[in-house]
DNA sequence: AAAAATTAAGACAATTTTGTCTTTTATTAA
DNA sequence: TTAATAAAAGACAAAATTGTCTTAATTTTT
């Protein structure tokens, strides 16, 4: 569905989220620890998302990156967007670009539902939503 | 959301399911002129089909690939699994293995519709109900 | 001002996916 | 029976994705 880059950053931003607001910060060895990923891969990730205006990010002893707007305000789709574009649900199933509703590819129609519930679902979900259940130990971030 | 490979995958067997009754068969060649796809990579993936029992070959002259249950009885769903498995509509959005409704990722219960209304549509929709448009002129397979 | 911590950037490497080429095997038609 | 045709198989190659390492730049603390 997403690629690892994508998967990464979305844990990512899920976990400076959930972190308590005295403490958003956090450094990208922190990061990587905390949703078991490689660090410098995960680094080049934080850049992607500082890039795009998700995060912001400090240099030096006590530096690291935290978001830049609050965790109600960015959505799921942005940082999908940001890592993976705006293909999966946007784009058409069997890769055309001139597919559309008027001129539709054979299984146009049969993936317009899921792709349109999908956009909805990613446009409409910000991060506080998914990210309190972390802390509050009803979702989890890592695979123990 | 697909690799390139189920893409032609896709094409191919609709491809097939679209010709008339007593010319269904259809080369390596013809295939990929038809869907505008790398010969020999294709010819790869039909084989992939062979071995999941979606398609069956006859080699030598007039020779091809023809499906080997008709098209009402091939479902979206199984050349989908035949070559990118089953993770797409049946795994966890961020990669987890052990994600699950008891104990959820962060995003399952939000990915949880999408995922199921693409896994219902997958198992359901059969080549017939979507080969049918192209020769009809509805939908197209090429890019022209 | 110096040292330490941390991000930034870019080159490099491994792996996976995508795509190609050549040789072999099987089948048909002449 | 031979020649032509087409799939089968496997080695090879290119490109994209994933991941690593080193050096530079910046900031904070001492």
């Amino acid at each position: 569905m997403f690629s690892k880059a994508c998967e990464y950053a979305i844990k990512a931003m899920i976990f400076l989220a959930s972190r308590p607001a005295e403490n958003r910060r956090a450094g990208a060895r922190e990061v990587a620890e905390a949703i078991q990923s490689p660090e410098a891969f995960t680094a080049k990730i934080l850049q992607q998302l500082m890039k795009r205006q998700l995060l912001h990010s400090v240099k030096g002893p006590n530096g690291g990156f935290e978001l830049l707007r609050k965790s109600e305000d960015i959505k799921l789709a942005q940082i999908v967007e940001a890592i993976d574009g705006d293909n999966l649900f946007r784009g058409c199933a069997l890769g055309f670009h001139k597919c559309s509703e008027t001129h539709p590819c054979p299984v146009h129609h049969k993936f317009k539902a899921v792709r349109d519930q999908l956009a909805v679902m990613l446009i409409t979900t910000n991060l506080a939503e998914i990210a309190g259940g972390v802390p509050a130990g009803i979702s989890f971030l890592t695979s123990e």
